[in-house]
Parts: structure tokens; sequence; C-alpha cells
DNA sequence: CCAAAAGTGTTCCGTCTACACCCATGG
DNA sequence: CCATGGGTGTAGACGGAACACTTTTGG
């Protein structure tokens, strides 16, 4: 192979993943103690380098299925972070994702061999390098997309009560909803399907379940909550 | 320096441009013909290496500057293109950028000496590598932008009439919208002013000009379109 | 029988949209 | 005097927000 770009610097390029979960009505993110030099042992973000023959969304995809052995997980680019001194040891270009997934297909075995620890949006501790700001653009980015896009569904197991789905809306948005009002919403979307499946666990009375059909919602593709 | 990552593949990292401006009611792009192999003479963005010294902002502004001889231009990330074959001569991963510039402030032998072209938005041909991707990602984020907060000023002069404006507003967003209803909404906004001025250029009649005031803005950053 | 969550409609108010005519002036 | 763009208000439709009570059942 011929190379065209010989005088110019190459740099080491890595990804982070910023992955969001849902749990015991809280948003929450995957954090771990750094397991290398340098910031050992500081609360840090998952990452890994990029290798050569792979994109950028294979690596994030890579590394997300390294850490949780879950494969088509979502997945959005937040952005590219570049300063010349964010990593201490070394120049390193970062480029952070946020990953949707469910709690609850994570397994804990999988977890702790990571180190890892899920950790409430609003309870997020100093990070290594930018990380925090990866983190904040990371929500505000998720905050836009949850209200076009069907994507609250990743966080949550395939059957949902709607008690459940609006308690995630609340925590990503971060304030309260009336229920009567969000449940009309719901009512107008037709790839929101009730089931005859009844959840008795989260209440006396049981609640019905509700399952995100994607073709219909392929048919028309209209969210707006 | 101490070297931690040592391991790990290096990278040419490269920053895009994608420079808006605003003329003769249409939104355009600067692009030119590429003077380097591989696929010179091919249109494309222009863009430049990062080097050691300076980070992704800075180098995007770096490029901005060399390019139109202008500081202080509003730019942001679109965000990081890396797949593996995305440049024909190397691997290169590149983050791309928007800006917004007044196209009278550009001195226009800076642009022909560049080989830089101004090209309608809706016109734009077969660009080198992704950069036809890239161009598109930038206006959708521009034209979410350009709807919460006031950054129609980059792209007009400082005095300017309420028809230009909203001529501005309809090509960016490609669709027309009522006169009417427009001025309502930006009589609503404190921050821009209704100066003593007249312009005589675009009617007999003349047209009052306006200025966007950024410290009364800041008091109230409250900017809906 | 009662505590706890599920489920369900209506009214009001503010916002958005549609719409048409007169004004000032240069040529 | 007329062509050209500048400037202005109102009424009706629509969508979002506020709001309270009944149902079911496990313990």
């Amino acid at each position: 192979m011929t190379t065209y770009y010989n005088e110019h610097q190459k740099f080491l390029v890595s990804v982070d993943v910023i992955i969001f979960g849902f749990d015991e009505q809280k948003l929450k993110v995957l954090i771990g103690r750094r397991q290398m030099d340098p910031g050992r042992g500081e609360w840090s973000l998952y990452g890994g380098f990029v290798s050569a023959d792979e994109s950028l969304n294979q690596a994030a995809a890579h590394t997300l299925e390294k850490l949780t052995g879950l494969k088509d997980i979502y997945m959005r680019q937040v952005g590219a972070f570049g300063d010349v001194d964010r990593d201490p040891g070394e120049r390193v270009i970062s480029v952070a994702y946020y990953a949707l997934i469910n709690v609850k297909d994570y397994d804990e075995k999988k977890r702790v061999k990571h180190g890892l620890e899920w950790v409430d949006i609003n309870k997020i501790p100093t990070l290594y390098s930018d990380h925090n700001l990866m983190v904040g653009r990371a929500l505000t980015k998720m905050r836009q997309k949850i209200k076009t896009e069907p994507i609250s569904f990743r966080l949550l197991p395939s059957l949902f009560t709607l008690t459940q789905l609006q308690r995630l809306y609340e925590a990503v948005i971060g304030e309260q909803v009336d229920k009567r009002n969000f449940r009309k919403r719901i009512k107008d979307m037709d790839f929101i399907e009730k089931t005859n499946l009844i959840d008795k666990k989260s209440s006396k009375r049981g609640a019905a379940l509700y399952r995100f059909n994607n073709k219909v919602y392929n048919e028309d593709p209209n969210f707006k909550l």
C-alpha cells in the first residue's frame, strides 16, 4: 500500500462507552475502578483502544460486547474528545458512545468480573480524565432522542407495564409527568401493544403488560413523548 | 514522558470543516477541488491533519482561520468518522465540524486562492470519501440548533432586515414560513433590536435594520423559532 | 377491610396557523 | 402612476396541562 500522508502525526484513538441502564426507578451508568496506570483506582468509564482493522463503530460495539456478552446493543456516538492533555498518560483522542441495555439482560458475573458498578445518574463521582463531560453530553443526547425515537424499550424488558415505562421516562428527563396524559399519548401509538398478560409483581391488582412492536412502528414511524 | 500505551495502533487524525454561508437567498457550503492524491480533482470539503500540539477544536479553528482569515468563527463538532476504508489513501480518522460565516466577511481573494466555491446546499455534487455524509449530518445538526439558539446572526451582516432573517431561516429549514407569524415571534425576543437605520437596497420603501444584542440575550437566553 | 397501585375523561387555556390589505417610494 | 417589497391584526383550530375518583386484590 502506498502511503500518501507520511509527514503527519499519528495518535492513539480510544472509544469510551457510557452504558445506561434502568433499575429500581433510577437511571444508572456502568462505571468501574480503573485497572491500569495512569489513574489506577479512579472511577472511570470503560473503554478500549481502536485497532487497525476496525471502524470506530465496530470498536465501540466490540467494547460493549466484551463487557456485556450482548450483541445488537443500541449505541450512538456522542462525539470526539481531543484536548491535548485530556489523558494524563499520553495523548489519546477518544470517541465516546452511549449505549442502552436492559439491566436484567446483563449477567451479574460479568459485571463483577470487570469490577463495574451501576451508579445513579444523579450521584456520579468524579471520574477519570474528561469522563464526566462525556457522561453529561451523552445524557443530553439521550434525553433528546428519547422524546422522538422509541429507544426507551431498549432499557426495559420486552414485556413492561405502563407504569414502568413512565418511571423510566421520568428518570431520563428528570421530572415527573401526569399519569393520565402520559397514557393518553401511549394509546395513540399503535406500536405499543397491550398483551393479555398481567404483571402481578408490582401490585395486588396487577398491571397489563405491553410490548413494543417494531414491525408496526416501521410502517408508521411516529413517536412523540 | 513515560509512555503507558505502547502496544496500541496509532492513526492519522484529520478535521474536515463544513462552512455554511448565506447568499442570494440560498444556504451554501464551501467546497473545492482536492489538490492532492489520492482523489486529486474531486470535489471535497476542506480539511487538515491534526498536529501533536493542538486539540481537535483548535485544529478545526486553525483550519478555519487558515482558510478564511477570520477569527472567532462559530463552530460545532459534528462527530467522528472512522470507517476503515473511508479514505482511499491510508487510514484516516476524521472529525467533522460545521462553521457559520457571513459570506460578505469572506475575502474573495482567499476563496479563489484556495480554489473554493460556494455551492447551494441543494446542489451538492458527489464529494470525496464520506464527505457527503458529513455535510448531511452537519445540516441536520445545524437545523436543530437554529430553532433554539441564536446562531442565525452568524450568517448575516451585523445589521439585517427581518426579510433577510426570514429568508435565511427558510433556506435552512427548507420550507416557507408565514411573514406575519414570523415577525410576531421576532417581536417577542427583546434581544433582536430594531435600529433607526433603514436599508434602501432591498426595496424602494426601505426596510428597518435590526441588530442582535448579545448582552440582552444573555440576561434571558430564550430563543425559539 | 384497607392499603397500594392500576386505570380512566373532561375542561380550560395558551399557542400555532391561516389569512389580506395598505404603505412608501423610486423609476 | 405603478410595481415592488415592507409592514401590520384577528379569529378559529389544535394540542398540552391540570385535575380526582373508582377498581381490584393480597394480606
